[in-house]
DNA sequence: CATGAATGAGGTTTCATTCAT
DNA sequence: TATGAATGAAACCTCATTCAT
C-alpha cells in the first residue's frame, strides 16, 4: 500500500472522501457504484483498491480517524489550555460526525473494522491526544477525576451515533458511566451558559 | 386497526415485537421476510397488516414509543421525587435502546414517520411524563434552568443512536447545546459518583 | 421438498430440465439468468428453488441422473438379455449426454454433488441395474470376469464428457464407432489383464 | 513469432505453461490474471503476446499439442513394435490430460481452435506418427482392420476429459483399467463390426 | 385471512480488455 | 517493453413487493 502508483494513490483518496462524504450526507450506506461516480471512477477501480466491501470500511473508518486526529492535533496546538482544546477537539468531532459509519454496518464488521491494524493506529494517534487534554484539564483542576480519555472517546461516539463495541469487562459500567455524566450536565450548579434557548416538549423529540 | 379480530390482532403485536427485538439484536434493517419467520407468520400475513414498508416502520416506532411511555409512567408513579424519577427513565430508554430503527433508515424516511399521528401520540404521551419530570426537577432546584424536556429528549435520543431530524430554526443550536451538557457533565465538581473506574485510553475508544 | 406446491413443483422441474438442456447445448455452464428465462421463470424463482449455485448443480445432477436410471431400467425391462440391455443402456447415455455437468464444474464442486444424498440415491437406483446387466452379462459368458459395474460406470462417464466438434460428415458414426470399441473391450475373451481389481457397484460411479 | 527477443520468447512459453497447468489443476478457464500472475509476468505483458483471449486458447492447444507430439515420437523411437509404442502413447496422452482445455472452452471456440495453423501443424506431427503406429500394429495383425487414426484420437481426448473424481484408493488404478479396457477393444479378432468407416488421419484427431 | 411462490429491479462482484506510467 | 491501474459489461445474488393457492 506504500508503494502506490502516484495515480492510484490519488484515486483511493478520493473514493475514501467520497465513501466519507455520501455517508454522512445520506446517512445510511450508499451503493457502491454511487461512491465510485461520487469519485469520479469506475467501479472496477473501487475494487480493485478495496477487494471486498468490508475492506472499504475499515479505509473509510481509517480515513475518518485520521481526519479527527488532525482536528486532535489542530486543537492542542492552537488553544491556549487543554480545557479549551478538548472542548474544541469534541465540537469538531461533532461537526466531522466522526463514527456516522458504524451506524450503518452490523455490529460484527464493526468489531472487525476496530481490530485492524491501520484503524488502530489510527486511532491511537488522536487517542494520544486526547490522553494529554484529559490529564491537562484535570491537572488544572476543571475536570473531574473519576473519568479517563475512554470515557471522553465513548462520550463523544455516543454522540456521533457510534454502536460502540465495548470490551466485555467494561460493558457494565459503561452505560451507567456515560447516563451518569449526561445526567450530571443536567445538574443544577454554574457551569457554561448554553446557546440557544431550552428546547420545549413540542419542538423536537426522540424517535 | 381498531376493528382488527383477536388474531388479527395478536399477530400485529407479534411483528411488531419480532421487528423490534431484530433491529435492535442486528443493529441493521433486518429483511422482511426474517422479521415474519421470527414473528411466526408468512410474509403475506406481514403484508396485509402494513401494506408498505413505511407502515410497518411506523408501527415499529408506535410500539417502541409505547415501550418508552410505559417506562416513564412507572418511573413516574414509583420514584419519590422527580429527579430520581428523570434519571430512573433516562437508564430505562438506554436500556430498552429505544431509537436504535432510526439509525437503520434513511432520514427522509425518518422524517415521515416522526410525522406520523399514531407515532406522535404515542410521543406525547411520553412528552407529558418527561415534562412533568423536567418541571419537578427544576423546581427543586436540582437541575439547571436552561434545559427543556426536549433537551433531554435530545440527549437521550442521542445516547441510543438517534439521527433526530431537528427543526430548521433550532438545527443552529441543539449540537452546541447538547456538547454544553455534556462539557458540563465532565466539570470538575460535586456530582453523582460515576460506577466502574475510569475508562482508560487503550479500553475504549471511538470508532 | 416432498410438500411441494403443484405449481412450485413444476417450476423446480422445468428449470431442471432446462438447465440440462443449456449445459448440453452449450457445452459450458449458462449464465443463471438464461437458465431462468428457458425455463419461463423469473429469476428469482430460480434462486427461491436453489439458493445458491451448487444447489442447482445438484439438481441438475440428480434430475440427470434420474434419467439415465429410467433409462436403465427400460433397457432391462425391454431388451430380451444382460448383454443387450447393457449395450442398448450405454448407447442412451452417451445419447443423453450424462455427465456433460461434470466438465463444466470445477473437481471441488464436482465431489460435493457426489456425496449429495439425493444425488446418491438417483446414482444407487442406475447402479443397481447396471449391477443385474454386468452379473448377467459374465454369467451368460460374454463379459470379461475382471471388470465390475464401477468400470463401466467410469468408462460410460469417460465417454460422455466427450466435447469434441466432430466433423458434420462423421458426426453420425462416431459415437457409435466409439461406442462399439469400448463394448468390445469388454467382451469376454483373452487379452490384457486389467490392473488393479474389479470396481464394485458402489466404490465410483459416473457424475 | 519468429523475431522475438529471447526475453519475450522465455515469457511467452511461460505463460503456455502457466496456463496449461492452471486449466489441468483446477478444470476450469483460470482468469488470465491467474495466469499472468503463475506465469511471473503482468496482465499487460499476456495481453501484448496474446492480445485476443482467443490467441491464448490456440497458444495453449499448440503447446499442449507439441508435448503430445513428442511423447509419440519417444514411444516411436523408443519401443520395440508399432502396438506397444501405441499403447505407451496413449498412456502418456492420459497423463499429460491432453486435451483438458476442450472442456473449458465452449464449441464455437473450439471450432475455431482447430482450424488454426499453427494448432494444425502442431497436430499434424503428432498424427503422423500416430497413424504408423496404427498401421504397423494393423500389419503385424494385433489390430482390427476396421478402425483408423483418427478413431484412436477420438478415442484418446475421450478419455482425457474425463472429470470424475476417483475415490483415492482407487485412483491408482482407474486410469489404467480404463485405458486397457480401450486398447483391449483395439486388439485384432472378431467382435461387433463397427459403424461407418476407418476415421483417418486427417479427419479428425484430438483438441 | 394466511400462506408462501413468483417476480424483477437494483445492488454486488468478477474479469476480459484497454491505457497510462 | 513490462507493468499494473482503470474500465465497464455482464454475471451473480438479495429482497421488497405482488399474486395465486
Amino acid at each position: 500500500m506504500a508503494e502506490l502508483r502516484a495515480d492510484a494513490r490519488r484515486n483511493r483518496e478520493r473514493i475514501l472522501e467520497a465513501a466519507r462524504r455520501l455517508i454522512v450526507e445520506r446517512g445510511v450506506m450508499p451503493p457502491l457504484e454511487d461512491i465510485a461516480a461520487r469519485a469520479g471512477v469506475g467501479i472496477g477501480t473501487l475494487y480493485r483498491r478495496f477487494p471486498e466491501r468490508e475492506d472499504l470500511m475499515i479505509g473509510v473508518s481509517e480515513h475518518t480517524l485520521r481526519l479527527v486526529g488532525d482536528a486532535a492535533e489542530r486543537a492542542w496546538n492552537e488553544e491556549p489550555d487543554a480545557w479549551s482544546a478538548l472542548s474544541r477537539f469534541v465540537r469538531d468531532c461533532v461537526e466531522l460526525r466522526m463514527g456516522v459509519l458504524s451506524a450503518t454496518v452490523d455490529p460484527e464488521l464493526h468489531t472487525r473494522i476496530r481490530r485492524d491494524a491501520g484503524v488502530t493506529e489510527a486511532r491511537t494517534r488522536m487517542a494520544d491526544y486526547l490522553e494529554r487534554m484529559v490529564a491537562g484539564a484535570q491537572s488544572a483542576g476543571v475536570m473531574r477525576e473519576d473519568v479517563g480519555p475512554g470515557d471522553i472517546g465513548m462520550l463523544i461516539s455516543v454522540h456521533i451515533h457510534q454502536a460502540a463495541d465495548i470490551p466485555a469487562e467494561l460493558a457494565a459500567s459503561v452505560p451507567g458511566r456515560l447516563v451518569g455524566l449526561m445526567l450530571d450536565g443536567l445538574r443544577s450548579r454554574p457551569g457554561t451558559p448554553l446557546p440557544g434557548k431550552p428546547i420545549g416538549k413540542t419542538d423536537t423529540n426522540p424517535t
